[in-house]
RNA sequence: GGGCAUGUAGCUCAGUUGGUUAGAGCACCGCCUUGAUAAGGCGGGGGUCACUGGUUCGAGUCCAGUCCUGCCCA
């Protein structure tokens, strides 16, 4: 019931009268609707058609250094909201250390070689001669450079955008070279062979992304292995016997591996036919060997037990060939094929590889490009016959040495070369290496030398550069920086440091695709070799490229230099750039390339798993990942304040229904300035700002608004400027009015300052340490939970209905400005620079 | 399989050196609002702090192991 109907005589309602008109509301133009998608282009136009960026750094020049140095993003692709927190991120510490009073130029840049881009343009289309692959990927990288360019900068991120370095300039590759040369001056480069995945259809070495599985049926055989010196005696009468599906690596043979900490039994094995045989196998593997084979274990023989680990060391006999085969141990030895014995060929497979470098095993690739066996095979009737035409005689050979237990069919995924559709091979060709042993104790000092946010990207970087093996820096590949080495007409490397500086030198002035249109008398006559050299029709790891930034860039850059302040990139980057960075820079200079390094976490889906691509591909409506649906839907500021609040140092979940989550707080900060405003309309103008001496340096500037052109952007912010004098307070879009005396604070006044004291200073300490999520729930929650729901609320009444000049609706008036002028420096470029 | 992380409400996160009844925002439900109204306020339900074991008078917090998820490697 409600109150007047108890003693109003009438039982009419009574009459709606709004007394609206009667107080005095909040007046403002500023919008409650940020109209943001529409609004945002045009204010960033203007940005840009006033030099803003340049203007900043003009105004800060002289003033101490922040270099934040851009990781360069791969240009393939559009902008994935992966891509846009960490640029967003960039940003945010940007412009908060310009806000700090720093010069912090921000050159951003971006990687350009490499296989995926090689890959796409050789897909569209095929059989083109190196230069022109070379041309197309260079357009294809650049038309993604320009898509990824315009998506940065419309998410509002500051930097000389007409001025990015790439790494496919003429004057970056010349430094990619001039870096390799360090290395060879060093001595730190050496040439050896390593397997490589070899495509005979197209006669070339492939990438992991150009093999295709498809089924395929091979031989499976075991084959027995005569044990050898170092055996104990009582096995010496005994054969470890190995398990492979390609028949025709065993003349590379070398080794046998054998899982430490296996059982194997040594026994009497009886086949149907009347063959006894004498083996060892993994125990686990006995009853797939008798299956496969029709051998079975004679129970009433005696049978030996042993280790993996007891035979480690001696030796068995190659079945065919006449040397022994070294046997090792090896944790990738498993029981669930196999009989717990594998064969290792070094030279055809990455396992065996590894495990035979660490066993001191050579490497030996009898095969030649095209599939066939060379003479080093050590069996002159298979010599020049292709690989997978010789199973059957291997087969038959081994047969004929007594040393085949077991042939079936056997059908597995083999990869295939996506080109040719043939079968690939393992292979090892000439590789060039870095020798990382010479200086990782460099490395790993200069480790310890780094700030790495958040703290356990130490631990991480460590452990891999520790355990690191030589870095194979070269690649059968032409979308790359050429490696300039020359071979003589032995065809010897010759590795020789100033050969290589001349071939930086002329690419400096030409650009490296004169090292493909140019002809091998061309480039030996000019570095000054003999007729007769060829030049090294490999290229660089990309990681080589990238890694080099801190010479190509840092110190390339009059307004850049090494170490850099900070370098913030994804977590998958420990491996990757943080590392080749560090290895080219400890190498270069002796020193890490960057004072600190800071991580941030991947974008994932709310049930915390990756977003695959095939997500993506499938409904894009459904999950859209690229940052462009977003800021054309919802605004760049609404990206940027989502990336200011998500915890960016652990996995980011994501979704479009979280995404919105952002702009509930995004109204709710933007109404309470609306109401702060409004009650400002009639406010005089301040004539000292009360607390001026008790704030932060950072926002002692003064504040203004045009309420017609800006957003209150949450987006945090640029620039400052230490414009020291400004003392004259420029009103927050507000009329002026009377000047005022010293305001007299009611508590509620007094407390909600200082709160502000306190906010303020926490959110400079966000900043500081990089947490730009503390900075903004300390916002929000003084916005909605001080401010909205007590402050402003409380307030209400004196402000609506206090006389216009009491000293009591005065005083939170002066608060109110006080509280407005702060607050809208804290999460926003800084306004002075942004007017025209 | 190895290294490095991660796990607290439906969702995203706080939770200081171990110490009352584990908090916030969003979402949901209910209510209020002549004075922020394409706004605002109040209230409510909701948690086996991944699991198991241990240390302790006392564990979300410390220790050990297991599992989930992610990155890197094999």
């Amino acid at each position: 019931m409600s109150l007047p109907s108890l003693f109003l005589m009438s039982t009419e309602p009574a009459p709606k009268r709004s007394y609206k008109d009667t107080v005095r509301t909040p007046k403002t133009d500023f919008p409650m609707k940020a109209d943001l998608v529409a609004r945002e282009p045009q204010r960033l136009a203007k940005w840009e058609a006033g030099g803003l960026y340049q203007r900043i750094m003009k105004q800060m020049a002289g003033k101490p250094k922040f270099i934040l140095h851009d990781g360069p993003p791969f240009a393939n692709g559009d902008v994935h909201m992966g891509t846009a927190l960490n640029k967003v991120l960039k940003d945010l510490i940007v412009k908060s250390k310009t806000m700090a009073g720093f010069h912090a130029p921000y050159i951003p840049g971006w990687d350009c070689h490499g296989l995926p881009i090689e890959f796409k343009v050789v897909k569209e289309a095929k059989d083109l001669a190196p230069a022109e692959v070379r041309t197309r990927s260079e357009a294809y990288a650049r038309k993604f450079i320009d898509i990824q360019r315009q998506s940065f900068k419309r998410l509002g991120v500051f930097g000389d955008w007409e001025n990015p370095y790439l790494t496919l300039t003429p004057g970056y590759e010349a430094d990619i070279m001039r870096t390799f040369a360090k290395f060879m001056e060093k001595g730190l480069i050496y040439r050896a062979k390593r397997p490589v995945l070899w495509s005979f259809g197209a006669q070339t070495a492939l990438a992991e992304a150009e093999v295709e599985y498809k089924e395929k049926t091979s031989p499976a055989v075991y084959v027995k292995f005569q044990c050898g010196s170092g055996v104990s005696p009582d096995l010496a009468a005994f054969s470890l016997v190995i398990w492979t599906t390609t028949p025709w690596t065993l003349p590379a043979n070398l080794g046998i591996a054998l899982h430490p900490d296996f059982s194997y039994t040594a026994g009497t094995f009886v086949h149907a036919d009347g063959r006894k045989e004498l083996l060892i196998l993994a125990d686990s593997r006995i009853e797939a060997f008798q299956n496969d084979t029709g051998f079975k274990l004679d129970a009433a023989q005696p049978t030996t037990k042993l280790k993996g680990r007891d035979l480690k060391g001696s030796e068995a006999q190659h079945p065919f060939l006449p040397r022994a085969s070294k046997i090792i141990n090896a944790l990738f030895v498993t029981d669930d094929a196999g009989t717990g014995a594998v064969h290792m060929a070094p030279g055809h497979g990455t396992d065996d590889y590894i495990a035979g470098k660490e066993n001191g095993l050579d490497i030996l690739s009898p095969v030649d490009d095209a599939g066939c066996y060379t003479a080093e095979c050590g069996l002159p009737d298979f010599v020049g016959k292709h690989v997978f035409k010789s199973n059957e005689g291997i087969i038959e050979l081994l047969q004929s040495k007594g040393a085949l237990l077991g042939n079936t069919p056997y059908v597995h995924q083999y990869p295939h070369c996506w080109r040719s559709k043939t079968p690939i091979i393992f292979r090892a060709v000439e590789q060039f290496f870095i020798r990382i042993s010479d200086f990782r104790a460099d490395a790993l000092k200069a480790i310890d030398t780094v700030n790495w946010l958040p703290a356990w990207g130490r631990n991480r970087i460590y452990g891999t550069v520790e355990s690191r093996p030589d870095w194979c820096i070269s690649r059968q590949r032409t979308w790359g920086v050429p490696l300039p080495v020359f071979y003589d007409a032995n065809g010897q490397a010759i590795m020789d440091a100033t050969i290589s500086h001349k071939v930086a030198d002329a690419v400096e002035k030409h650009g490296t695709n004169l090292w493909f249109e140019k002809d091998d008398a061309f480039w030996s006559d000019l570095v000054g070799l003999p007729a007769g050299s060829k030049r090294c029709k490999d290229t660089l790891d990309v990681w080589i490229d990238s890694g080099s930034s801190s010479v190509a860039v840092l110190d390339r850059h009059p307004e850049l230099h090494c170490p850099a302040d900070v370098y913030i990139e994804g977590t998958d980057q420990h491996r990757g750039w943080f590392q080749s960075s560090l290895m080219v820079s400890v190498a270069v200079r002796g020193t890490a390339p960057y004072k600190t390094v800071i991580t941030n976490g991947f974008v994932v889906d709310t049930s915390g798993k990756k977003i695959s691509k095939s997500d993506q591909g499938s409904d894009k409506a459904a999950k859209p990942m690229t940052a462009d649906h977003y800021y054309n839907k919802y605004g760049g500021d609404m990206v940027r304040l989502w990336a200011a609040s998500v915890d960016y140092q652990n996995d980011v979940p994501f979704s479009e229904e979280l995404f919105q989550q952002t702009g509930e707080s995004y109204r709710r900060i933007r109404n309470t300035f609306r109401v702060l405003l409004g009650n400002l309309h009639d406010a005089p103008k301040p004539t000292a700002s009360p607390t001026d001496s008790g704030r932060p340096a950072d926002f002692q500037k003064p504040a203004e608004s045009d309420s017609k052109t800006q957003s209150v952007g949450l987006s945090a912010g640029t620039s400052s400027a230490s414009t020291s004098a400004d003392s004259e307070k420029k009103s927050v879009g507000l009329p002026e009015s009377a000047g005022n005396l010293s305001p007299s604070y009611t508590l509620i006044d007094r407390w909600i300052l200082e709160r502000l004291h306190t906010v303020t200073a926490e959110c400079l300490a966000g900043y500081a340490a990089y947490d730009f999520r503390k900075v903004t729930s300390t916002i929000t929650q003084f916005v909605s939970g001080d401010l909205s729901a007590l402050y402003i609320d409380i307030t209400k009444d004196r402000m609506y209905c206090d006389a216009e000049n009491s000293p009591r609706r005065r005083a939170t008036q002066a608060a109110i400005r006080e509280i407005t002028e702060t607050l809208v420096q804290a999460p926003r470029p800084h306004p002075r620079l942004h007017r025209r």
